[in-house]
RNA sequence: GCCCCAGUAGCUCAAUGGAUAGAGCGCCGGACUUCUAAUCCGUAGGUUGAGGGUUCGAUUCCUUCCUGGGGUGCCA
């Protein structure tokens, strides 16, 4: 096989076997002088015929003017004298369909060029050209618990960063809290009504305040959705809500400490839940942190031409020339001189473009929000406050968790599930599963319950993040906490399974070595597999869609639980065949594993 | 009105323009003296909402409808 030069396409080409065989085949397109954008090899649709496969020869038939089955055997001939070693077939069929089957011994090779791979990337190379991207995700409203709404984004996001990260990208994630529109000016109203301790309502009085909260988040919890409804039906309430709104935003002290006490509270409570789901961030910015860049950013808008005056509010044009359908204006500034989210999401990009100049920001946000991202973006682009060049800003929306009417979900009293309770519904459902095996009645206590934790927010997880991100799915407390079939339970039972063996191995002192080639249909496939990764993990990234890591751990457990039952390693008697066989399962697992660490789900040792 | 998203097996959902559209659940039927049966194997189940178009090839791209959901300058 002659030297390729290096390509440019993918990340990983040192290591993704689609790659490697896209290199080969392209240059037997060249070779047959046909241009080699036509070897593209994607992994066989029909497993039963091929383990990868080729289609440009249909897709070059018409431009070159041949018949596809005539540049097929071409390029068929040129592939057996080039790469003989690599293939044990290589076949045409259909209408032009080149089909590829490797080598037992190349195939193994590989796989235990993998498993040497002692860095814990499982021979996945960081990419070439790391990129700054800022994950903007979980987006709760201080004041107001985490519900079912917010598994999504959170999680989503979560994964979503963790996948990044081991690509080789520098990744920060940024809860980006709703601290800073009226639903604070609501509670401070409602709040001033209760009669909370008068200092803080108080305009003349400056401090200091109280040091303790005045309220619990469980008092806010109540207090926030009172005050939304009055505000809803009572205009003079309403009224006084914005007026707090605004008056909050321009630093009235005592409701500046109100403010701070409402985040103290809230940022623990969302610690600890989000914690609950292993949704972890980097930065816990929010809207008030760009506070003092509105003004600023207000002015230059204004002096540069691009906001004005309209009806008593400040807004920007960002209609389009090629647009045909309407596009109303952003209001950055509301009449009342109080700013929403359209200002604080663009003062927010002026601030991450300042500290962290990334070249990417993805919003895990509900895809509700369509419009209003693609009005700040647009802002934003043609204001210059963001260099389309440089930073591409990207609504990596996610869809709804609804109810069985198709909106989304609430309980049957018509209100909103909080996260807390679902978890922990989830996990009482996994100590109930727990309590009913025999295997796991000799563990303490304490295993017991970190296996519940474990197996009830991997089945939740899981059974999220396996529907395609933009997707609506309906709400199934069943299907949440199923501990059979596609499931994360599932995939944990696996590795679980898997790490018995390796622990039982260990005991008898035996090691894992050089992987064989395989010595049966379901052992090859388990090797095939595990040499997806590379490739899986670019799709998903170029995806941003976890949904694709799920479908991967998924079929990989699947493989690996029919080589199990083909296969029993420890009763093995060929020495060589059992150290490959540990081999391949250590692999399995470590690999199983990672894809699940991506998906922010954890393993217990036993199950 | 305008815009966005969706419509795939009984149900919940997959499917990077490729061959025979896949899983899980549910149904029916098999496999535990064997490394954990939370497992494995098998049967049945489809006009991919409808029509037109592009293409050698369409669930996928374009277009017109139908149905559902969402959004549409002072909530986020």
């Amino acid at each position: 096989m002659a030297n390729l030069d290096p390509t440019p396409l993918g990340t990983h080409f040192m290591t993704s076997l689609k790659q490697i065989l896209t290199d080969i085949v392209a240059e037997a397109f060249e070779a047959c002088g046909i241009d080699k954008k036509y070897g593209a090899v994607e992994v066989s649709t029909r497993r039963e015929m091929a383990d990868y496969q080729c289609n440009g020869a249909l897709a070059a038939a018409k431009p070159y003017k041949m018949n596809p089955r005539q540049i097929g055997e071409q390029v068929m001939s040129k592939l057996q004298e080039s790469s003989a070693d690599i293939f044990s077939e290589i076949s045409l069929a259909g209408p032009g369909f080149i089909n590829l089957r490797l080598n037992n011994d190349w195939l193994a090779n590989r796989v235990q060029s993998v498993a040497a791979d002692e860095s814990g990337r499982f021979g996945v190379e960081p990419v070439a050209d790391p990129k700054m991207i800022i994950l903007d995700y979980g987006g709760p409203n201080v004041a107001k618990p985490l519900h079912v709404g917010h598994v999504r984004t959170g999680i989503i996001g979560e994964s979503l960063k963790r996948l990044s990260r081991f690509l080789g990208h520098e990744v920060l994630s940024d809860i980006h809290m709703g601290d800073w529109g009226l639903p604070i000016g609501q509670i401070i109203v409602e709040m001033e009504d209760r009669d909370f301790d008068r200092v803080y309502f108080d305009a003349d009085y400056t401090g200091p305040y109280p040091e303790d909260p005045p309220v619990s988040v469980q008092e806010l919890a109540e207090i926030y959705p009172t005050a939304s409804g009055k505000s809803k039906v009572d205009e003079e309430f309403r009224a006084r809500a914005q007026k707090a709104t605004s008056e909050l935003q321009e630093g009235r002290p005592g409701y500046r400490a109100l403010w701070q006490h409402f985040m103290t509270v809230s940022v623990a409570d969302l610690k600890k839940n989000y914690g609950s789901l292993q949704v972890e961030y980097d930065l816990w910015l929010g809207e008030a942190d760009v506070n003092d860049l509105i003004n600023p950013m207000v002015d230059q808008l204004k002096k540069d031409g691009f906001a004005y005056l309209s009806d008593g509010a400040i807004i920007i044009d960002v209609k389009d020339d090629a647009d045909k359908k309407e596009m109303e204006p952003l209001m950055v500034v509301r009449s009342n001189g109080a700013v929403g989210y359209e200002a604080t999401d663009m003062a927010t990009i002026v601030q991450r473009v300042r500290d962290y100049d990334p070249d990417f920001v993805w919003y895990v946000v509900d895809g509700r929000q369509q419009h209003h991202f693609k009005k700040v973006f647009r802002a934003v682009y043609k204001s210059g406050i963001a260099n389309p060049d440089k930073v591409s800003l990207e609504h990596t929306y996610n869809g709804t968790i609804n109810g069985p009417d198709g909106k989304p979900f609430k309980t049957r009293d018509g209100g909103v599930m909080s996260l807390q309770v679902l978890v922990e519904m989830v996990i009482d459902k996994a100590r109930q599963r727990l309590a009913e095996i025999d295997s796991t009645a000799q563990y303490s206590a304490e295993e017991q319950e970190d296996i519940a934790q474990k197996v009830g927010i991997a089945a939740l997880k899981f059974s999220d993040l396996v529907n395609h991100r933009t997707g609506d799915y309906i709400f199934d407390l069943e299907r949440f906490s199923s501990f059979e079939g596609r499931t994360g339970p599932y995939l944990l039972y696996a590795a679980v399974r898997n790490q018995s063996i390796l622990r039982k191995a260990a005991e008898e002192g035996l090691a894992a070595g050089t992987i064989l080639p395989p010595a049966g249909d379901e052992e090859r496939e388990l090797q095939l597999k595990l040499l997806e990764l590379p490739d899986l993990l670019d799709f998903a990234f170029d995806q941003r869609a976890p949904n694709h890591l799920c479908d991967y751990a998924y079929n990989l457990a699947i493989a690996f639980n029919r080589f199990y039952r083909a296969h029993h390693i420890l009763n093995e008697e060929d020495a060589a065949q059992q150290a490959s066989w540990l081999g391949l399962a250590q692999l399995t697992v470590d690999v199983l594993k990672h894809v699940l660490y991506l998906l922010g789900i954890s393993v217990p040792e036993r199950m």
